[in-house]
RNA sequence: GCGCCUGUAGCUCAACUGGACAGAGCAACGGACUUCUAAUCCGUAGGUUUGGUGUUCGAGUCACCACAGGCGCGCCA
């Protein structure tokens, strides 16, 4: 309904071009139409001339003012002109727009929402930390732009699921082990040596103490305890990471974990797969990946000559396995400071029978945050990083998510504490929570009135005239595109931005014009306007996992 | 040394995959509360898009070269 009015207007106005011989049939026209970033150009423009010259031979403006032509007796068209260099602006006529206006009330804000994906399965794995330690502020990004991406592809047309892929059989978890031993002897009164290869944070004595207080029997010998306290204090974290997440607003349908890739075989399928495809071959007693085969990069080793195999096997394997639970694309999302993986990865997909563009990354910069103006140091290794539970409880979920989500994810992020904070006007989550909370509050006062609030969908659209209003119908309408772009390019931030422009026109309306009236119909008809707008504004809200009150 | 990311107003960032005069917010300055919530609005000022060369009707966007910052380059995990 929406880009098919301005595309039936100019396709038409192609058809009477070639009926008048203006254009050959054999040219090929991928011009776009687009709305103009300035507003005073119209509400959509083209730039179908600039196509058209070089095979016409005529200069662009020339070639738009006899298309122009056309459009003018276009009973859709409002007004076309020719305009800068060539371009040809058009806008609709005001009853179109009311008349989207009506359909998105009865049809809902799902009408909304594009169909990018055709029912396509996407697999997004991200966070994927391993439980040695709590999140921390950098994990929070990932998780904030991963549950949204999610968010955002289930509203556009695909079957998605969240993965937190664990690697539970490597070395990291059984170091987190050894710290815990160590720690407990502390607690024990034996002094022992405390390695700066173990983790220092003061969250490993509070788990140590636990198994004191808690009486946890721990088995006697130094080997069986570590690997007991391995499993116990890595537990631990795990659940405090899911009980952190959850209080975050994301959710994963599955947590995976490497170890079952050794138990369903997978590991060793994948090894066949590549050998029998002549993509791994030995050399120097270990096994490696030609990776050189599909990208620029470096041959990697899948199985060291003492017979251990690499992290890197495990994750060609679980991206097999991904595939294999019938996943179409897979989106991984890492910290940026995992980029040089990418080649290698990408690479045995392709070496799996796969297309480059079956597996798409996105990488998180870092965080940097900023408290009193200054930066607050983070260092995982000294053990005094932030994390996301000490940063969710200063400044609330809300912000701490809004802030994540309004950069692009691969710049970095200047994560300023106290503007998080303060509740004014330089803090845009609530720039949008408030015009959220200030239309319903007006519907609080419609109630008071004799206007039933239930019957509002046929309130007469027709009577929204005012310049405002049609712009705000128009902004509507843009979710529409917002949504398909964010989806296309993996984009969540742009959801936020959206929501800051669109807001900032109803902040703009509801300072000059006043709803409630005396007029019935036309404070319905606005009412209308507003229940849709609340609508969008709370769907957008919620796709990027922020509440949207009532009240303020 | 090689590779990836970033460089846009004083600050933090946009710019719909190449479109029109590069836009917001904050900070600065000046205005609007007997009116549905002033956590709001209206206005003013602010720029050689780090620098250069090229591609074309047209470049913040693409290519190449500098410069600056961040990150990564193991039979580590």
């Amino acid at each position: 309904m929406l880009r098919s009015i301005p595309a039936k207007i100019i396709n038409e106005c192609i058809q009477n071009a070639r009926s008048e011989g203006l254009i050959p049939a054999d040219v090929n026209l991928n011009f776009i139409i687009e709305t103009p970033r300035e507003e005073g150009f119209g509400d959509y423009s083209t730039n179908i001339s600039f196509i058209l010259a070089p095979h016409l031979k005529k200069k662009p403006v020339d070639i738009a003012r006899q298309l122009v032509e056309s459009m003018k007796g276009n009973p859709s068209c409002k007004s076309v002109s020719v305009a800068g260099p060539g371009f040809i602006n058009f806008s609709l006529k005001d009853s179109l727009w009311q008349g989207m206006l009506h359909t998105i009330a009865s049809e809902g804000v799902q009408s909304l929402y594009p169909d990018v994906g055709s029912s396509r399965n996407v697999l997004i794995e991200f966070v994927s930390a391993n439980p040695t330690g709590p999140l921390h502020i950098g994990h929070g990004r990932g998780a904030a732009v991963g549950d949204v991406l999610a968010n955002l592809l289930a509203r556009t047309g695909h079957n998605v699921g969240r993965e937190y892929y664990i690697n539970d059989a490597g070395r990291q978890i059984r170091t987190l082990g050894r710290s815990t031993y160590l720690r407990l002897k502390e607690l024990a009164g034996e002094m022992a040596d405390y390695p700066q290869d173990l983790y220092q944070g003061d969250y490993v004595r509070e788990i140590a103490r636990k198994v004191i207080d808690g009486n946890i029997p721990v088995p006697a010998g130094e080997e069986e305890a570590v690997d007991f306290l391995a499993d116990y204090a890595s537990s631990i974290i795990m659940d405090g990471i899911k009980k952190d997440l959850g209080d975050f607003g994301v959710t994963f349908d599955r947590y995976f974990l490497e170890s079952t890739l050794y138990e369903s075989g997978v590991i060793d399928e994948t090894l066949e797969i590549l050998k029998e495809r002549g993509i791994a071959y030995e050399r120097d007693g270990a096994l490696w990946f030609k990776t050189s085969l599909y990208e620029k990069d470096e041959d990697r080793v899948l199985i060291k000559s003492d017979g251990q195999k690499t992290y890197f096997t495990s994750d060609i394997a679980y991206h097999l396995d991904k595939y294999k639970r019938s996943f179409d694309v897979l989106v991984d999302i890492w910290g940026s400071d995992h980029h040089g993986y990418i080649p290698r990865l990408r690479a045995s997909v392709q070496a799996l029978g796969r297309n480059k563009e079956d597996l798409k990354f996105l990488l998180i910069q870092f965080v940097t945050l900023i408290k009193d103006g200054k930066p607050v140091g983070m260092s995982t290794r000294a053990g005094e990083f932030t994390t996301l539970r000490e940063v969710m409880d200063e400044v609330g979920r809300d912000a701490c998510r809004f802030f994540f989500l309004m950069r692009k994810s691969d710049a970095h992020l200047e994560f300023d504490l106290d503007l998080a904070k303060r509740t004014t006007n330089e803090n845009p989550v609530y720039y949008v929570q408030y015009a959220h909370a200030r239309i319903e509050s007006i519907f609080r006062n419609a109630r008071e009135t004799r206007i039933d609030m239930e019957k509002l969908k046929d309130a007469d659209c027709a009577l929204l005239t005012v310049k405002e209003e049609l712009d705000l119908i128009k902004w509507i309408t843009r979710y529409n595109n917002v949504l398909e772009g964010s989806a296309r390019n993996l984009e969540p931030h742009r959801v936020t931005f959206y929501l800051i422009e669109l807001v900032g026109r109803f902040h703009s309306y509801y300072n000059k014009t006043r709803v409630l009236g005396n007029d019935v119909e036309l404070v319905r008809a606005r009412l209308l306007l507003l229940a849709v707008l609340r609508d969008v504004i709370k769907d957008a809200l919620g796709l990027i996992g922020v509440s949207a009150p009532v009240k303020m």
